[in-house]
DNA sequence: CCACCTATCTGAACGGCGTCAAGATCAATC
DNA sequence: GATTGATCTTGACGCCGTTCAGATAGGTGG
């Protein structure tokens, strides 16, 4: 049927395979979830046999890896546009976290795929890692500003990972359609994030050396 | 091999293998982990041929619900041991929170499952439902008794969500080695819990009105 | 221009998985 | 003691991840 998502041309033998691998995934990532993401299902929606992705990838979990990659970078960029975007030092933190959530639920088998892909491995997952730019240093760069130099580092630290484990929870349990009712009751899937994350601390808006 | 955790009487035919399937889940979870357990490994560690437990269960999904369901009890008890164990109103939260993040750190494999299991139907996990007794509703009434009466319900409520998001988020983050060498700066692992909760509003001792 | 080399891809196979249908087995009931 | 119905086994199906021998074809040196 169809074998990427353009037209590009294919440099090579039978084409960029490695990026229209994790273009694939992608696809079904986003038309079937995280349950039907086989590799055999990656290389038939790639148009190639099964055994093709083998000479990109050492396994699958490299192959979602490199998706789980993709994703981080989008998840960066996303919370990136957030922190320009907030209007005072006050909100900075809950537009981060509101832009956190918010990616995970326009892309949810892939956020799966995000954390998934890390924990078989036991590693922190790539935005969490102590990297230059990762997502995890935006935020924890961001407290540090908000925060002021008198706030010891290790508070700093202890603060950006209960706002990243507040973050995620909230990401996970705003899946589940159960809370529908209490969210239309508040006016919309925003309101309700904002009204969660106010109860925690760090994301009240306009206490922003509260830590 | 081993056919079941003792050598309890089998009323029937082949024993009553319901009971036995699940345990022996349980041992291959805590044994090798989420991913070893196939149902046809339970079979076997049950000895069993692999279609006998489809004379219990409907699919492999139903078999881990009732996993899942010892676990939820299991969860469930710890935090009212904890409840029942905290020293005054301000810490109650604290108790159980700790408790909850330390089951997870005790089971994990059987945590996974009591998540995982759920989001595959999409519905909520069986502690998070609103149910007479169940987990959440523990929380969500030790708020209220915390809180007092002038605190609208819908804050409760929020609160409530924000509190599990936060433990939550916190027992898939502890699992992850990385933080390691801040747990021992702070003095173990309880500390870290209790260091990152204290850092998210509800879980502040002393404060028990701050909802 | 040609022959080789090497990366790339295919085809077939292996064992393991979830699941199902048909038959064997056995406790309980009449 | 024969029948019944629940329970378990056997064998099969299609899908999975993975491997390996062989086909293919772009790039390179002669």
């Amino acid at each position: 049927m169809r074998e990427a998502a353009a037209a590009e041309p294919r440099p090579y033998h039978h084409g960029d395979l490695r990026r229209a691998l994790v273009e694939a995934a992608r696809r079904i990532l986003e038309s079937e979830g995280p349950t039907a993401l086989s590799l055999r299902a990656v290389a038939r929606e790639a148009g190639v046999s099964p055994a093709a992705p083998y000479h990109h990838f050492k396994d699958k979990g490299e192959l979602l890896d490199a998706v789980a990659h993709v994703g981080w970078d989008m998840l960066g960029e996303s919370m990136t546009g957030a922190k320009q975007r907030a209007a005072d030092l006050g909100s900075l933190m809950t537009e981060i976290g509101v832009s956190y959530v918010q990616f995970s639920q326009q892309h949810p088998a892939l956020y799966r795929v995000m954390y998934d892909c890390s924990r078989d491995k036991d590693e922190l997952p790539e935005g969490m890692q102590d990297n230059e730019d990762s997502a995890y240093c935006l935020v924890r760069e961001t407290f540090r500003k908000v925060a002021g130099p008198e706030v010891p580092i290790v508070d700093i630290e202890l603060a950006t990972i209960a706002a990243w484990c507040a973050a995620h929870g909230l990401a996970e349990m705003s899946t589940f359609k159960q809370f529908d009712s209490l969210k239309i009751g508040l006016g919309g899937e925003e309101a309700f994030l904002r009204g969660v994350l106010g109860h925690l601390g760090m994301f009240q808006a306009g206490k922003p050396a509260r830590i």
